[in-house]
DNA sequence: TGTGTTCTCGTAAACGTTTACGGAAAAACG
DNA sequence: CGTTTTTCCGTAAACGTTTACGAGAACACA
């Protein structure tokens, strides 16, 4: 169904064009414009000079084919299903400091999106066998991941916004700190008197729940509370999955008196619950979300939560991964780090 | 700096591959391949399972060097400078329908994104003359735009998420009704009553400010009301900038019954400015948004707003676009569309 | 002057595809 | 059986780069 596209367009000189303008051979000119020491000064300038001229760009196609690299890093971005409206934020200011560290080293980034319902694996699939990219950065982690054991087993460099149980430590990842966030959250809460502290998180499989789990409970351990299982519940990671979630969770017979959601589009669904059965967070119940986002600050009352500092992430992911491929890596080779930030605790009026 | 990359991967077989796996010849395994007529069914059956059984896709490089098209399509985002935390939630759903058409006729598509500060153009030129894309959707376009300026001087295929004065009807565009989406908040806000109606937009030049100001006008006329210059005003596109202009227009002597503001980053930082001066939207003001986002449903009050259908109109556009292509379209050859499409009324709590 | 080094450049192959062309074999037709 | 058409496939060039190799010229040194 396609054939040329582009192909008029009057700036599209290649190597040889310029090696025909200036009575050169086109290894000459290439070894000019890459810089190489094998070539007279003044030659050199000629090249360059003209290459401004007939405004000579090199064709990023013919280059990945010889390097066998095409310069460009993949970013799999997965919109939830049922996020009907609009998407996450989230990603934004992450892909910002991503692109940013990456334009550094003149790499590209790419952001490769699935349909909303579907897992990514196929898209993922495709990416990686047709080389569209030199690597990929992965988010929303699973604590099973099918992607990251299909990435390790076919050596392709990649690396991960958030853990995961899967690959063992074969790629750089870095990750929000959801286990200590459950836990100063549970924390700040005992100390305000609460004891009856309920967790809502999503299920899915998606490894943050589980850590934030963890943190939880343990804090609870640390202060002597039991923990109560009819406290914990999973639900659909969106509004409606969150309102479903809370109201469960409202309706048993020994009601908490705080809850701590595990995602922001829960927590609002959740409240929603909670202002249906005329209870008033910050007055009547205690609320503390895991991840902050704008809605949480603007919702009424706004909702104390901790919050990432998701643009330096972005920026640190990038060096990470570069740092454990080993063509981009220095002569150290290839090294494999993860790293663990911290959460900033955000004190609105909800709790 | 950069060598090989992933070249170590077990599953890149080439077309050499399976050529010699089958004792025929490259040439014969290509055309099977691409399902040409001229190839025996059965040899065809024996190359298609071998694709299968070696793991065989094809080269995007190689492909893309030979074919001179890349079969990507590229979408420009501009992160807005001074948007601290988090990013602009527009554009996922529309980006969600853009590559679900896309992908419908094989076509990747790649998010471009720039530095939040600088403006677009040098990462376009990059990418048009490398030759990344075969086409690029353009955002945010500006009344006057040397994006598009520069893009179909070059030739380049591409279509624009909203309108512009640059570069004439040579390429497609969607953009979303903002005159009449003005022409009917005054309407609605006339109707109750309001007949001092301030109007706050962005500044930078961007082309929706001056259709919605062409709405605001045309109703006010119509009604009889006469035009205050000094109830129109322009501030930065974000929260700051709605609320320093908000507070300006508030202290003017012969202040406004009726706000409608042209974004809602503006309108919740102008929201912020009434809440302290005591003044509440929805009792003491009426409040209306041209551009619905979750910020504006959570907000308190939830703020009456005009939305628009992102996913579709992502749709939509890659048809058009596509439609624009020669190589892409039908044999009737290319054609340039231009559509505006309606928003719809979210009436809430803030009017 | 002869020999060895250093600079500089051209030649040609290679990356993985697609495709125009031609030719051999098979089929169709008289 | 001879001729023409059809079917099928191999050959080779081309897309735009990069780079290994070698060779000529200039230079240094004895």
């Amino acid at each position: 169904m396609l054939a040329k596209v582009g192909g008029e367009l009057s700036l599209a000189s290649s190597i040889h064009d310029l090696a025909r303008h200036l009575n050169i051979s086109i290894g000459t000119v290439s070894r000019a414009l890459n810089g190489r020491a094998d070539v007279n000064a003044d030659t050199r300038q000629r090249v360059l000079e003209a290459a401004k001229k007939l405004n000579y760009s090199p064709n990023q196609s013919g280059r990945s084919l010889r390097q066998g690299a095409t310069r460009s890093i993949a970013f799999m971005l997965q919109p939830h299903p049922g996020d009907q409206q609009y998407g996450e934020p989230f990603f934004i200011p992450f892909l910002t400091g991503l692109q940013a560290r990456l334009a550094d080293y003149d790499l590209d980034l790419m952001v490769v999106m699935g349909e909303p319902g579907q897992y990514q694996q196929e898209r993922l699939r495709r990416v990686v066998e047709t080389r569209r990219a030199d690597a990929v950065v992965l988010a929303n982690t699973r604590r099973e991941d099918d992607r990251i054991d299909y990435l390790s087993k076919a050596g392709f460099p990649f690396a991960t916004l958030g853990r995961s149980q899967s690959g063992g430590d074969t790629y750089p990842s870095l990750d929000i700190d959801f286990e200590r966030a459950g836990d100063e959250a549970v924390d700040r809460l005992v100390a305000r008197g609460h004891r009856r502290i309920a967790a809502i998180r999503p299920s899915h499989d998606l490894n943050f729940g589980y850590l934030f789990l963890d943190g939880y409970r343990k804090a609870l351990e640390r202060h002597g509370i039991e923990v109560d299982p009819g406290l914990i519940a999973d639900g659909f990671i969106n509004e409606a999955g969150g309102y479903q979630v809370t109201a469960d969770v409202m309706l048993s017979k020994d009601r908490p008196t705080a809850i701590i959601f595990n995602n922001d589009a829960m927590a609002l669904g959740g409240c929603k619950a909670l202002a249906e059965m005329g209870i008033r967070p910050g007055h009547d119940i205690a609320v503390i979300v895991i991840v902050d986002t704008p809605l949480c600050r603007y919702f009424s009352p706004a909702l104390t939560a901790f919050r990432p500092s998701l643009e330096p992430m972005g920026q640190r992911l990038a060096e990470m991964l570069l740092a454990s491929i080993p063509a981009f890596a220095g002569p150290e080779g290839p090294r494999i780090i993860r790293e663990v930030w911290p959460l900033e605790l955000v004190a609105r009026d909800s709790d």
